[in-house]
DNA sequence: GGGAATATCGTGCACGTGCACGACAAATTT
DNA sequence: AAATTTGTCGTGCACGTGCACGATATTCCC
């Protein structure tokens, strides 16, 4: 509190408490080899004169490095994943600045067991702190309750599981971003039915989409409830199989004019729309990759909502080395990035002149 | 980028560039008394190897102290700049961890003369960073301008003037916040007439107004241009007036029923129409005063539009410590948080569990 | 050319902590 | 009782940089 504190170092304690530095600084870091009458004494001046050790002279002193282990999936060209990597790019130039070393551990996106032999060997290299999406929710509560036990903080990016011990959230809140799509979405004249995707192999497992959905339909609930919502499922890389499910879907129910895409793909239901010659829909998606951009472009999409992950990853990765290196608390449990609105006018000038 | 740099101390650079550690020093901190063919052979070495002062061992060595000096209007109880201040305690909190002094410059919000006072206090003062709110366009022009001049780095909180040389802006997007507020304004079925309000002295100056009314202006002109839209005045501490401005406004205007405060204060609109008795009228209005929410719980205030000031603020404050001591470039540029859409049935949920 | 002024540079201590090492006494074993 | 182990504790160097101080080389002036 008072400036004074400040000046107060190691060796002030330990004249106080009539020891020396060693015996303090093994007080501080509880490691043993001390009386407990010593302890107590240290304890008690370390309480009353409210030390706290210098971080700088703590870190310069250190010589220990930390671990961060990023647990994300491997990423294809153009992927919303591959939008995380640059931020773990951008936090790896600082590595030098704090005593850190980030490593990325890759898995299979739509294999779980290679995300739950992936989780092994993340533990196995004994990292002082995780960063990872919480993706398989089964898995996810495997590989945290490893951690909590050995002690080990991780931060959540991309979607959150609530109610867990992680250490700190960064990214959107899932559930807003599909409640402002759907008031987007219904934001105009023609109401009528909806038509919902996702996709096939993730719809069950994946957080983020089913968040997305459960924010929708929450806004669906409260403003029209008399809504009709249809629900189908794409496939990554299966045009010919997504041709096929949206054809006989779009012939089944051609009322349908308000499309949502829960999933980071809407390019594909965009495209789709391109190539039949669909026109008269209004398709609202989710993050910025560079096709889904395309689309928006060309019309097909209407609004895209988003936020810079990349730079939602790299304050994740940030706040986790603040948090090791210099016992710095993340300012908030959940760190919620804004939700921005993209359309065809707006999108170019989005994450421009944004930064340094 | 390699981790060998990481071990490159000023010594090596020394030894690399045949001269001292105190040659070195001195052409890294620009302190002259260097021959101009030492000073280009060690800036060679110094390019090549990608050296990088540790920032610890500077900050442990240096005895210098940064001044952070906050220019911003003295909060009265339960005021908008209340949560700027509880911001600003939370980094103070944080003073030690950086060789920081936080110090704050009152003015009084509404007397331009008391801001020009107080930013010539502040110069005096010497500071090595400023944080600020751009209150007054062209008193902010003439700080900002000094500041420049004396390369003194500056933050923008509560609003940001665009294309001006800050060094960062942490808060919501005026425009996108007013933008929102239309949209929620407007979104259901009695469109019609709209009623705005803001407060009379500070209309023509305060950013953060215009900028809301700018964005709300934007999306009615986007969306239904016909829109006749009413612009009234009230004064923040005279109620009578208020009830005289409102009164008259409701009896010529009857079959407005749509209405949006600019200002912080729309707990002012809120508790004239309890007072009055006056129903059905949909109100929307910004920041998360302890009587808005209350204007929101009473049902007069149907949205309110905010972030968490109080975090905004912290971050404002420790990007620019961590950009003095550290050399650290703040994220982005613009750091745009969250805009949160608040209703009666939310605001208790809002802000809680929410922090470490 | 001798002294003084100036330009340039090297040396060494201080910053506060981490930790290895060894000192010492008490407790235990032989 | 001597030898060994165990439990406590102090000492001192290292971390990389900032900066004061003084040393040396160079230039200038008369």
């Amino acid at each position: 509190m008072d400036k004074v504190n400040k000046k107060l170092t190691i060796k002030d304690v330990a004249r106080l408490a009539g020891v020396s530095k060693g015996t303090v600084d093994r007080v501080v870091h509880n490691r043993g080899e001390v009386s407990e009458a010593s302890r107590a004494k240290v304890l008690e001046v370390i309480e009353q004169m409210g030390y706290r050790p210098n971080i700088y002279a703590s870190m310069l002193a250190s010589r220990r490095r930390y671990l961060i282990a990023c647990l994300i999936p491997s990423a294809q060209g153009g992927e919303f994943w591959e939008l995380v990597h640059k931020g773990i790019e951008r936090a790896r130039a600082n590595e030098g600045n704090y005593n850190v070393d980030i490593e990325i551990f890759h898995y299979e996106q739509f294999d779980e067991s290679s995300f739950r032999d992936t989780c092994r060997r993340l533990l196995e290299s004994a990292p002082a702190g995780v960063v990872m999406a919480p993706m398989y929710r089964d898995s996810t509560a495997y590989i945290t309750t490893e951690l909590t036990q050995r002690e080990i903080p991780y931060v959540f990016i991309d979607s959150r599981i609530e109610n867990m011990g992680y250490l700190a959230y960064f990214g959107m809140s899932m559930f807003q971003c599909g409640y402002q799509s759907a008031a987007l979405l219904t934001d105009c004249e023609r109401r009528g039915p909806v038509g919902t995707f996702g996709i096939e192999r993730a719809s069950r497992r994946n957080n983020t989409t089913s968040e997305r959905s459960r924010g929708f339909m929450a806004y669906i609930d409260e403003h029209m409830p008399e809504t009709k919502v249809y629900e189908e499922l794409l496939r990554p890389s299966d045009p010919a199989y997504n041709k096929m499910v949206l054809d006989a879907f779009f012939k089944a129910h051609p009322e349908v004019n308000l499309l949502v895409m829960f999933n980071s793909r809407v390019h594909l239901v965009a495209e789709y729309l391109e190539a039949a010659g669909v026109t008269g829909k209004r398709l609202v998606g989710f993050d910025m990759l560079p096709r889904n951009i395309d689309s928006l472009r060309k019309g097909f999409c209407k609004y895209l909502i988003t936020s810079i992950t990349e730079m939602d990853v790299y304050h994740a990765v940030q706040a986790l080395a603040e948090f090791l290196t210099l016992h710095k608390n993340p300012a908030a449990k959940d760190n919620f990035s804004s939700i921005d609105i993209l359309t065809r006018y707006n999108a170019d000038y989005y994450f421009k002149n944004n930064h340094i």
